[in-house]
RNA sequence: GGCGGCAUAGCCAAGUGGCUAAGGCACAGGAUUGCAAAUCCUUGAUCCCCGGUUCGAAUCCGGGUGCCGCCUCCA
């Protein structure tokens, strides 16, 4: 049975869908005004996985995730730029659909764009003043927070708590209380001609409201999963329920699974405060890019992950291991193999499933792997594989990967069976030296190749090269 | 000020009462190689500190120290 960690009862819970093996999952998606920070991305490598992990234990999946293409950041940065906002929010989408290719991540079934659903934050916000929960105050509409008694449960906040914290904006005179929160945004100068028309004036959604009103709209009023990092927690998440749960008066959601951050330097990255690292930094070749990834799924998801260069390469190091052992198992030709794999294989999966099913502790997982990946190492150094026994363990390493997604190719690796003319001619050259026996020009040949980002290794069947 | 999390070998990271404390990376020694790469073999920690509970604790309790996060936009 899969355990999962739920945000609001902080413990393991047995995962049981409100609908059979239906599972209904709402993720937060980006903000697009900027391109997306390995840690906005980290998260959605996690849910990537836990829908990996559905899919391989035979659950269905109906998947929303939310473009946020209106709020005060997309609006500063496309008056900054002087572009229109759809024009800006455009381009970051794709920009974040190609770090979402990059990095292996399978689509959602609906990517929902708040500006697309003004309509139905409307009407939700409509619901909420009409049943008392929300007031209108010079053109903007507040959230009241007083009539939500479980305000900050899901956060373990406690509403006197935080009024003794003194740090709340004051900046908002129209509210009644300064934990209310804004469900629409009057029209101000700054937004020039970004507004919608309303019931209460000229004006735009306030950021909570879009998901509530996103997710129910293609969930329904309680469904199954709800994922974002920890930061969401509050007040985001909790808003969420407010608003949501007082509209309807049913349960919102049934699974809070919150992601631990991912350090820079020992500090959480923001964008806000310049600490961050974008995908296209840290991953020159698809060799960073794909390690990123198997960082991010080998360890745990509320564990926190302090990105260095270190880590990044010591994943690389990993993945050339792993992908040099699957290299080997498809090129073992030999029918004399004594070793019983099947045992093995029915092993490592056995414990793969227990220890993911332990609210996705992948880091267990992934060590089950490495021990049948060791003693798959010995099989092969000893010849004691036939071709079937090779490809049995083949398929169960692309087994593991449908859960994991480590093992995959990068659009830009497509056309690399072919180096140009140049590099060609200097492994060549390289070649010869090495016939003739000139140790010292064909070492200095490789160190130019190596210049040039090519690695290369002289094995039993010839000199191979890889880029590095 | 309130709330929460973490502290395990050089680095990353499992384990939450009991066999020899998983796994990965790095390093070192050896084999192989023209030298490398790859591969194969071998080697490392008593678990932040103090006190307590227990036959027995990394694992529970109390205290301390350090780091991080949330309470405000934020994956």
């Amino acid at each position: 049975m899969l355990q999962l960690f739920n945000t609001m009862s902080r413990s393991k819970e047995t995962f049981t869908p409100l609908n059979g093996k239906e599972v209904r999952l709402y993720s937060c998606g980006p903000t697009v005004y900027n391109n997306a920070h390995i840690g906005n991305l980290s998260t959605y490598v996690v849910v990537d996985l836990f829908k990996r992990y559905l899919s391989y234990r035979g659950y269905s999946l109906l998947h929303v995730m939310n473009l946020t293409d209106v709020d005060d950041k997309t609006i500063r940065a496309s008056r900054n730029e002087g572009v229109p906002l759809a024009e800006l929010t455009q381009r970051y989408t794709a920009g974040f659909m190609k770090d979402l290719e990059s990095l292996n991540i399978g689509h959602a079934d609906n990517y929902t764009a708040a500006t697309e659903h003004i309509d139905d934050m409307i009407s939700l916000i409509e619901t909420l003043v009409e049943k008392g929960f929300a007031y209108e105050s010079e053109g903007s509409v507040y959230y009241k927070i007083a009539m939500f008694p479980e305000y900050g449960k899901l956060a373990g906040l406690d509403l006197e708590g935080m009024l003794d914290g003194a740090r709340v904006d004051n900046d908002e005179y129209a509210k009644e209380s300064a934990r209310d929160f804004a469900l629409w945004k009057a029209w101000t100068e700054e937004d020039g001609d970004v507004f919608w028309e309303s019931s209460w004036g000229r004006g735009r959604p306030g950021w909570h409201v879009e998901c509530s009103a996103m997710a129910m709209k293609y969930l329904g009023e309680t469904f199954d999963v709800h994922t974002g990092a920890v930061d969401l927690i509050f007040p985001h998440h909790q808003n969420e329920i407010a608003q949501s749960e007082a509209a309807t008066g049913k349960p919102y959601v049934k699974y809070w699974l919150h992601r631990e951050f991912l350090n820079i330097g020992g500090s959480k990255m923001a964008k806000s405060t310049g600490n961050m690292s974008t995908l296209s930094e840290i991953g020159r070749t698809p060799a960073d890019i794909k390690a990123f990834r198997y960082l991010v799924v080998a360890t745990h998801y509320r564990t926190g992950l302090n990105f260095t260069e270190e880590v990044l390469e010591a994943a690389k190091s990993t993945m050339r291991r792993l992908t040099n052992l699957l290299d080997r198992l498809e090129t073992v030709d030999s029918s004399g193999g004594a070793a019983q794999v099947s045992d093995s294989i029915v092993r490592t999966r056995q414990l793969f499933i227990e220890h993911m099913d332990d609210d996705l502790n992948t880091a267990r997982a992934v060590a089950d792997m490495f021990e049948l990946v060791q003693e798959t190492e010995g099989w092969l150094s000893q010849g004691a594989l036939t071709t079937e026994s090779a490809t049995a363990l083949y398929d169960f390493f692309q087994e593991l990967n449908q859960v994991l997604g480590i093992f995959y190719t990068l659009p830009e690796e497509e056309g690399e069976v072919s180096l140009s003319e140049d590099l060609a001619d200097l492994i060549q050259r390289r070649e010869q030296a090495r016939k003739n026996r000139d140790w010292s020009e064909a070492d200095q040949l490789r160190d130019e190749l190596l210049a040039e980002g090519i690695a290369i290794k002289d094995t039993a069947k010839g000199t191979e090269w890889e880029r590095v």
